[in-house]
DNA sequence: ACCAAATCGTCACACGGTTGTCACCTGATT
DNA sequence: AATCAGGTGACAACCGTGTGACGATTTGGT
């Protein structure tokens, strides 16, 4: 999130060398309804941005429920604005006076990350690009859309999200979705894959048929 | 508790800003004299300090029965020092490392005494639009108009409410509305659904029905 | 103490969405 | 070519929820 193109270029592509995943915003607006939507681990924020400046979407971001614990390491070009970058007022974890290193930038991240990873919470929401699991709440949304879904829909998916990767025979499927040591077909986990799939539309990418063995979510 | 009088400030302007009371010491006898006759609700400890270290201070708070349940922050500038802090012989509770933001040490004094402090208040009034619980009065108004409602039907629209968003399931309802392990049938937590949104009219699309799972409070 | 009204828990019924199964088809594997 | 695993469409049974009604209990007023 910078004003300058080349400079959140080079941010962009630092992070993603070094494995992490970014999304960048060209401004202010943008930036928000991103991090509100997204929550990420980490946001940087540049001071200078066209229409609202980073104290102002610093401030907000502080004030939404959903991104006010979001780390936040500031750009900014002057020395002077540190106190108040920092301060409580605005209250930035980090900042870097340009012009940085990507060395100096990756570390900062690197410290500000291993400080709030300390904090487990039992994960109530899965997310997997535009797709979003949310547990307690019961929805499942597309590119922010929900889509609607019946109850042994959202076990299904739910239980092949939070095993992501790993592949889940039908047998495992039926005892983990349908509980008890259910009398049921195995092919009736087809028939739910296949009503799946089609409600999620494009999200059924993330379904994958393993022959022979079953069912697997890929990120 | 600092040797450096700047960084004692600056921590005591935050929490202080933060709507916390603070007192200072100055070296290792006062803090451990203030300590013992104020018994605060949390130390913040600076590691390096004149004559006594702080390791010693921890140790001896840790000893004295007025202050050996106190949790302790320490502030340390090296990494390696971590697992001692930690450790069982000295037992603090949390640590940072220098240099730290504000707002990092905001967060670490708010986790460890809400984690100390069982005790939360729950807000008083929920407000969704039009929609207004007013738990002190109980009472529930609609545009302002207030809408009667029974004792039981408020109980249920306030947790429903207070978990604005989250699905509820009937169990979970009978459990925390009617309290006990209810011997009631869960079928009559539908009939109270039902006589509540009669009575709260248009207000009632605030309640969603979850086939198969519960009900839900939205916004 | 008595009666009337309100409140509460339960039940039966109806309706529509959901679910499990089957038969058939397609594409891969042998 | 034969076989097998999984996708697909259709369908009947079932289940979950809304709804109206009823009796039991509580509440409140006289």
């Amino acid at each position: 999130m910078d004003d300058e193109p080349e400079a959140v270029e080079l941010v962009e592509f630092n992070l993603k060398q070094a494995g992490y995943a970014v999304t960048t915003a060209a401004d202010g607006a943008e930036a928000l309804k991103k991090a509100r939507s997204q929550t990420p681990d980490l946001i940087v924020l540049d001071v200078m941005l066209p229409e609202m400046d980073g104290f102002e979407i610093c401030k907000t971001l502080r004030l939404d429920a959903a991104t006010a614990k979001v780390p936040i390491i500031m750009l900014t070009a002057k020395a002077a604005e540190i106190d108040r970058v920092l301060g409580l007022e605005l209250g930035a974890d980090d900042y870097l006076t340009k012009p940085f290193s990507p060395r100096e930038l990756l570390l900062r991240v690197k410290k500000i990350l291993s400080r709030f990873q300390t904090e487990e919470k039992p994960k109530e929401q899965l997310r997997f690009g535009d797709l979003l699991i949310d547990l307690p709440r019961h929805i499942v949304t597309w590119k922010n859309k929900p889509i609607e879904m019946t109850a042994t829909e959202f076990k299904l998916i739910t239980v092949l999200a939070q095993r992501a990767g790993r592949v889940q025979s039908r047998d495992q499927l039926l005892r983990d979705v349908w509980e008890y040591d259910s009398v049921i077909d195995t092919r009736t986990v087809d028939t739910h894959m296949r009503r799946l799939r089609e409600k999620i539309g494009a999200a059924s990418k993330h379904l994958d048929t393993v022959r022979g063995v079953g069912y697997r979510f890929v990120e």
